[in-house]
DNA sequence: CATTTCCGAAACTGATCAGTACCGCATATA
DNA sequence: TATATGCGGTACTGATCAGTTTCGGAAATG
């Protein structure tokens, strides 16, 4: 990810090797940095010294401020959602549940804060909007559209939900959330959205909520936590 | 609105009296510009030379640029929604569709793309985030919200549905799609919104949508547009 | 018509910051 | 151990911009 805007770097045949471990550790502080301050906030210097690392030595590796935000956002897709691991509860809202770990809030909430100090750039920079996309929004939407379409194929909600709208409500709440009400977007929340949002607009109910005044709640396979309105 | 930050402005007894019609005219090209190119992005000098005016002149009003922009955001929020004059159509759908209109849709593209160049600063100026929530976010929650309660009071919807969260909804999903996806907010985006995230979470069904696969579709006041499921 | 004050324009000041150049030291090669 | 090179640090350059000052002209008052 980092090598893409790296600039050139010839291996010499003498004298010390670039050392590769700044690498991360710089891209780690550019982006602290961005959380902190935004974009237009931070400065080179901050990240150097927050890498602990010489101005020259980000001049070094990178062209140019843009570049080493565009590759420090990039950067944070990888650290991201492992596709290979995700959690199969044989229910939509167990599935949603399960990727609700601290890990994972503090994480969201620390991109959504990068995210912040770049929204203003991205309606400008394409290039920026591509890699904040890519890394943000993408990886969320693509494993709730995966936990629903398996909740069609299991049968357990109708198959006309609009899973791709249904997929960004989550990282929309969550957005909105931090950066439109600069409230904390804590797990209680996130159950909220689930079991008040997500699940009621699949014709589900979330576990601990009283049924519905009228309809006749019948119950259904019973699995913990859901019944099925209709 | 204006009034609160400008500089004193004593009236003299002789010669010419301050020009009032340079005010509005400042704040419009104030917000033109932060909507073009955000707050770190906009100079006074854009915003003087977009108002034909000095940059003086500017000067002689707001006594900083911080003061100048709090004061177009928070003049954003008058020339909002007129709560006299809400739809009352006797469906929350009915209710929800009538809120779109062509000068709402635009309004609403405006203010986000205003919000948009603010965001990063929001996090660190609180005075500025109040008076951006209170211009974009809060008219149209409080608008959503009383849709809902109506619905509720009406027996159209259970009353257990969290008003409060769904209020949100709609706008989360707005200001996802323009500041994250960097997609426009059309008429239809905000159809599918109401027909594919909201009614559904209410346990109502939109207009042109085929009946659930299982579920007993049970014929409601049969209103235009509308059914209930359970 | 004289006086006072506001207006737009433009020049100026001081601070900040991206990006460059250079230094002396550290370190890996041969 | 001699040499070549990357390192952190610091000083520099040039551009940009918030905010100030100044000026000639235009308008409203009396």
């Amino acid at each position: 990810m980092a090598a893409m805007t790296l600039v050139d770097a010839t291996t010499p045949k003498l004298g010390r090797k670039r050392d590769l471990t700044r690498d991360p550790e710089i891209l780690d502080a550019t982006l602290e940095v961005l959380a902190e301050t935004g974009y237009d906030g931070m400065t080179i210097d901050m990240v150097a010294a927050r890498a602990k690392a010489g101005k020259a030595t980000v001049y070094r590796r990178w062209a140019s401020k843009g570049e080493l935000v565009i590759d420090a956002v990039a950067c944070m897709k990888s650290a991201d959602i492992d596709f290979n691991k995700l959690p199969d509860t044989g229910t939509l809202r167990g599935d949603l549940v399960a990727m609700i770990k601290p890990h994972s809030i503090e994480d969201g909430a620390k991109k959504l804060k990068v995210m912040a100090g770049l929204v203003s750039l991205m309606t400008r920079q394409p290039e920026l909007a591509d890699a904040a996309r890519a890394a943000i929004v993408g990886p969320r939407v693509k494993v709730n559209s995966i936990f629903l379409r398996r909740a069609i194929e299991r049968g357990e909600i109708p198959a006309d939900v609009d899973v791709e709208l249904l997929s960004h409500v989550g990282g929309a709440m969550a957005t909105h959330r931090t950066l439109m009400l600069g409230l904390p977007v804590d797990r209680e929340f996130v159950l909220s959205i689930i079991d008040g949002v997500i699940l009621p607009a699949c014709g589900l109910r979330g576990a601990a909520t009283a049924p519905p005044t009228k309809a006749t709640t019948t119950e259904r396979p019973s699995g913990p936590g859901y019944t099925r309105r209709g």
